[in-house]
DNA sequence: ATAATTGCAAATGCTTTGCTTGTGA
DNA sequence: TCACAAGCAAAGCATTTGCAATTAT
């Protein structure tokens, strides 16, 4: 059974070895955003010969590829998710580290004004909202 | 004569030694948006004894003090500039690395709704466009 | 006087890379 | 077959830190 990530890999024609399918496996499952750490973890627990050295190769070919996400969230490490169908953004949780993803298409298309009316195309764009939760 | 960030600092009881504030006028003149290499270059023609360890521990300590900013853009190292007076985001040049800042009152307070509607209250936020130029 | 700051070099933490052996198409 | 990938350990890069000497208040 090959998964969502596996597929996009042969359809761009990457190389399928046994660790590339793992990490595939493994993140084509994860709902969250693991880091490099976390990903060698859970990989590990199906197949612990893997090195690091691989997991770090592979999320940046699987990144240059299109297929997933790197987020360099504040003061974190790098966190990695599969690329998501529609584009989200994310709110972070200061106290808890916990990340809720949102959309929100004013925003979007503000951004996109803005840009414009300082004399640019937009071609990317980060955005994150840091806060902490309202207790009722 | 005293910099705007060296009044900041004696306002903020930040003991003043030679090195800080030197790197206090050398931030105060910057337009631009310098990372620690930078500013160590800068600061290192007035004084060639500076260490570039006293550039890194200078401004964080401002940072904590509030009365720097450091940003992370993609890909790139951190980079530093005084607190404005009024907040404003970053468009940067993909092509020629040129940071541009702007306002947006409406993506501010679409921002702070989507906090709220997700239960949150918004504390801090990162908003970078990512463009090239359109040349006509 | 004395607690804080500096410069230096060593240490850190994340990430990348050179090299040799192994392997997918 | 054979170009490419993996594993390991070493290297890289930005940043931080321990320590002895110096300095601001």
């Amino acid at each position: 059974m090959n998964s969502n990530l596996e597929k996009k890999c042969m359809e761009r024609g990457v190389r399928l070895t046994d660790q590339r399918k793992l990490i595939a496996k493994i993140m084509s499952e994860s709902k969250d955003h693991p880091d490099v750490d976390e990903l060698h973890q859970r990989v590990n627990k199906l197949d612990s010969k893997i090195s690091i050295a691989t997991v770090y190769r592979t999320v940046k070919l699987f990144e240059e590829a299109g297929i997933v996400e790197k987020h360099d969230f504040k003061g974190n490490k790098a966190r990695y998710e599969q690329s998501p169908q529609e584009h989200h953004d994310h709110l972070i949780d200061i106290n808890t580290g916990e990340i809720i993803e949102f959309v929100n298409e004013d925003i979007e298309k503000l951004q996109k004004k803005v840009a414009e009316k300082l004399g640019y195309k937009l071609v990317d764009h980060r955005l994150e909202l840091y806060g902490s939760k309202i207790k009722k």
